[in-house]
DNA sequence: CTCCAGGTGCTGG
DNA sequence: CCAGCACATGGA
């Protein structure tokens, strides 16, 4: 019959300035990986897809279909002309800016879930990046969903776990992890999210400096993670984290003379720039 | 085996 | 306000 035929799902979305090598290495999404030569596997939206990327810089995203791509497009960030700013940076009287922006040209700053990546950063703290997504793919693992590709059922992954499945944790379970001084900081988190203590969904049309405020109320939650929260899950492009890598840069490079102030709604952009360059550009 | 990581909280100046 | 330090753990 017809309708037994398969039919593959899959999604193309195309947009300069955009790299999926490049944003699987940034270090803002923990779980895109790549797992053969050129190909992607990503977790998000509760959905395991697989990403493609050709020539023409056009993407192909296997497991999603053309009903989801405006949540595609949103995470991606579509709407945003990273060009611009590449072309700005690229003509600005900053060497080393210069060559971050053209260096890191197919980065873009996701739209991740809030409590993803409020939790992710909280276990980020005091890790490098590998051991980073290793203690979240045995927190979803522990709490996440179990679920099946529909695309190839012997595939098995599991979604980032709710705030509700977290929460209703006892401390023993998240010591098993391995998450160290960080599990009583998660577990924390969760709850006030679960609780409501911490409205994550009405932070979403807050400015920046409430939202700064409410994140660092928690536990674990200093300004670095909330920064990184602030960019990552509720899309503040003006949010610029400071880790050591950035702090290295500012004092090596800019000999404590740096601002953010200058790049406005761009600085969180900028800051990625100068992530992705300094911790890769000896490669090249 | 040692070193250090997309930090934070706490303490003492 | 700022420097110094403990913190648990695993990847390199």
């Amino acid at each position: 019959m017809m309708t037994d035929k398969r039919v593959d799902i899959r999604l193309y979305i195309k947009s300069e300035n955009l790299n999926l090598k490049q944003i699987a290495e940034s270090g803002q999404c923990f779980r895109m990986n790549e797992i053969s030569d050129g190909r992607y596997s990503l977790v998000a939206f509760g959905e395991y897809v697989e990403l493609l990327q050709n020539e023409e810089n056009e993407i192909r995203i296997l497991g999603t279909s053309e009903d989801q791509r405006p949540q595609w497009e949103e995470y991606f960030d579509l709407h945003y002309d990273y060009g611009a700013l590449v072309k700005k940076l690229s003509e600005c009287g900053d060497e080393f800016l210069k060559k971050a922006a053209a260096f890191g040209s197919g980065l873009r700053i996701l739209s991740q879930d809030p409590f993803e990546v409020l939790i992710s950063f909280i276990i980020s703290q005091n890790k490098n990046i590998p051991a980073i997504k290793s203690a979240i793919e045995k927190l979803c693992e522990r709490f996440g969903e179990k679920k099946r590709w529909s695309e190839n059922p012997d595939l098995v992954y599991y979604t980032f776990p709710s705030p509700a499945n977290i929460a209703a944790a006892k401390k023993e379970d998240l010591r098993t992890l391995g998450l160290g001084y960080r599990d009583e900081y998660v577990l924390e988190a969760a709850r006030a999210v679960f609780e409501g203590r911490l409205d994550l969904h009405g932070l979403k049309s807050m400015n920046y400096e409430h939202i700064m405020e409410e994140l660092m109320r928690l536990r674990g939650v200093g300004k670095k993670v909330a920064n990184c929260v602030a960019l990552f899950g509720f899309h503040k492009l003006r949010s610029a984290p400071v880790d050591v890598w950035i702090a290295r840069v500012l004092d090596q490079v800019y000999e404590g003379r740096f601002s953010w102030e200058p790049y406005g709604d761009q600085a969180g952009i900028v800051q990625q720039y100068m992530f992705y360059y300094i911790r890769n550009c000896s490669q090249s």
